[in-house]
DNA sequence: ACGGGTACCACG
DNA sequence: TCGTGGTAC
């Protein structure tokens, strides 16, 4: 349910750049003899020719519509050009698309002021300061020209089709007597105007806007011209412009919420919505919801432009419809395999491109029982913390999918059936950069820096920052048949594998780790594999490297080398933790043998996110492929 | 046999 | 916190 923030006060001048039919103009790019013809974008063509994703100006003309098939596209428009996503690991890659919506938001990145990716082909941006620069410095009013694109805004207050429509446009935007929310505006629309020029000269992509003093009014009308143009809309035309709209035409009240305003309470159209008080619509939808229809039906919203320039999370999925649909856990294992696969190449780009790292792994499936009954009852999503590694990904993929089975389905081993699996990687956090590496003291490279930490840590109550760089990784159970378990597993079939699906082979939370500035201490100054233990705050501590012969079978167990591995034993909950300790600098990081690059990537997790930094995250090269 | 594959947000 | 549900493109 939508929210209402609490709004500005000062009027803002707010953009959303939409891209025109995306998918569609990535593809003329690649191929120009496609630009300027009925065109579409479709996956997986084997059923009804595929589906759309993505349809050219041209094609709607003839009524093709996303949400056709192929087949039915054919049909309406006989000279279409079709052309499928790209696949790889047999499900629709749509990587070339998310790297091109990165080079727009690249192209706009010059741009003062704040700039959200609100997704792969929408952005929105926070113009409010260069408007008001260009308003004291540069004034439409005063100016001898106005830049040309910006004479082909449109302007809600104007009626689009009397007169010379761009000199009215002009005189709009250079109105002296204008007020200065209108006049900001007007700055905001020669900005955008000038950066959609900049887009499709640096991009070759075309795209609309909406130009207003929030986010929600610039949204609306951003799709209202298209394609190819920008709209925009002054305070003064809010007011008729909502009164007549379709309520389901806002955002967020294109689903149930609006319906229900509908049915409901008989609303129709945003103004109808201005006949309740803001205590009725709490009423019937609750103080949150309440209050934000209330704003909505006004034209306000608060709701600020993020500065983020990524994604919060990445999702690698794909359906099984109708036939397709998987029955076995083998069928299940090579798709979870394929999907994890991806998602950490994606991950590991991530991390390598933008020094991102995801925390959480999430499993997500949809199930229908096989004998009819199509009962409502939801495959439950399930998650764990995320462990670097493509091995390490499917493997507790297929654990979490085992466990949601479980809840779904008991423990009988046959019936249902898989229509959907997705993995998420969520919870991403920027890596702090510092200078201070615990890496170069166990190269033995620098002794300065292990120092440096050696200093702060030893008054960790005024060095916080401490805390922020320890990193860790739980230690995986592999076995599952460990004998405090009990026997609970009710299947007489004596194959023992589902002995996991309670949850206990997953990589578990985190216990809370105070005093991990001395626990790092601890690691720097003593010998790996000494079996020297501290006890801190209940987290007995021992130091395990490479030497150590009784850590050996675990340390190759897990695939590593434990030199500057802590293993960490908790009094409290009788839990054992590896931890790994580093601050990670990327630069050392990248200078040391790809292999091991590999497995420190697989160790680090940020404890806690540090304190709010702006890092500049190459986003040019974010989804290009990490380096091998 | 569903518009697929993603993404984000609010709520309990 | 995690898991669910809704919405949008």
């Amino acid at each position: 349910m939508p929210v209402a923030r609490p709004e500005p006060q000062e009027p803002r001048v707010i953009a959303h750049l939409d891209l025109d039919c995306f998918y569609v103009q990535v593809e003329q790019r690649r191929n120009p003899a496609l630009r300027g013809q009925p065109t579409a974008v479709v996956q997986y063509n084997d059923w009804k020719g595929g589906g759309l994703i993505a349809v050219s100006y041209e094609a709607r003309k003839f009524g093709v519509k996303r949400s056709m098939r192929g087949d039915e596209a054919k049909n309406v428009c006989p000279g279409i050009n079709l052309v499928q996503v790209p696949v790889s690991r047999d499900k629709a890659d749509l990587n070339v698309y998310r790297n091109a919506g990165s080079e727009v938001v690249v192209a706009i990145l010059s741009t003062k002021g704040k700039c959200e990716r609100a997704s792969i082909d929408e952005v929105y941006l926070d113009l409010t300061d260069a408007a008001k620069e260009m308003h004291l410095e540069s004034p439409p009013e005063s100016s001898e020209s106005i830049f040309e694109e910006a004479t082909k805004s449109n302007i809600l207050d104007l009626p689009s089709d009397v007169g010379d429509r761009e000199e009215n446009v002009k005189a709009w935007l250079c109105r002296a007597d204008a007020n200065y929310q209108d006049k900001l505006l007007a700055c905001g629309a020669i900005l955008v105007a000038q950066l959609r020029v900049k887009v499709l000269e640096e991009t070759q992509f075309t795209c609309s806007a909406g130009i207003a003093h929030n986010k929600m009014l610039a949204k609306l009308v951003s799709g209202m011209h298209k394609p190819a143009q920008q709209t925009v809309v002054p305070s003064s035309s809010v007011q008729d412009f909502l009164a007549s709209l379709p309520v389901k035409k806002m955002k967020q009240l294109g689903g149930k919420l609006g319906s229900s305003l509908q049915d409901d309470l008989g609303v129709e159209t945003v103004g109808d919505l201005l006949g309740f008080t803001e205590e009725k619509l709490q009423e019937y939808y609750g103080v949150n919801t309440g209050t934000w229809l209330w704003k909505t039906a006004r034209g306000i919203s608060g709701e600020e432009v993020e500065d983020r320039l990524l994604p919060k999370s990445h999702v690698c999925g794909k359906t099984f419809p109708g036939p397709k649909a998987l029955k076995n856990n083998s069928s299940v294992k090579s798709w979870l395999d394929k999907l994890c696969e991806e998602l950490s190449e994606r991950i590991q780009s991530d991390l390598s491109c933008n020094k991102r790292v995801a925390q959480t792994l999430t499993l997500h499936a949809r199930a229908s029982k096989e004998n009819e009954g199509n009962s409502m009852k939801k495959f439950p999503s399930k998650s764990c913390p995320l462990r670097y590694g493509t091995g390490k990904i499917q493997e507790d993929a297929m654990k979490l999918f085992e466990s949601g089975l479980h809840d779904f389905w008991g423990s009988r081993n046959a019936g249902w059936s898989i229509t959907s699996l997705s993995v998420t990687a969520s919870k991403i956090f920027d890596i702090p950069s510092g200078t201070n590496s615990i890496l170069k003291y166990i190269k033995g490279r620098s002794s300065d820096a292990s120092s440096a930490i050696l200093d702060s840590s030893s008054t960790p109550e005024s060095t916080p920052s401490v805390d922020n760089k320890l990193y860790m990784t739980p230690v995986h159970e592999e076995r599952c048949e460990s004998s405090s378990m009990k026997e609970d597993c009710d299947n007489s079939n004596s194959a023992k594998q589902c002995s996991s699906i309670e949850g206990k082979g997953l990589p578990k939370k985190l216990p809370k780790v105070q005093g991990a500035g001395s626990i790092l201490k601890f690691l720097s100054q003593s010998q790996p594999g000494q079996h020297e233990k501290r006890n801190f705050d209940g987290l007995i501590c021992s130091h395990q490297g490479p030497e150590s012969s009784s850590g050996a079978s675990e340390a190759e167990q897990h695939g590593r080398d434990n030199i500057n591995t802590a293993v960490v034993h908790s009094s409290g909950s009788g839990d054992t933790w590896m931890l790994n300790v580093e601050d990670i600098d990327p630069a050392v990081v990248g200078e040391l043998p790809l292999e091991i690059q590999r497995e420190i990537q697989g160790w680090i997790r940020p404890l806690k996110q540090a304190t709010p930094k702006k890092r500049g995250s190459t986003i040019s090269s974010y989804f290009s492929p990490a380096r091998r």
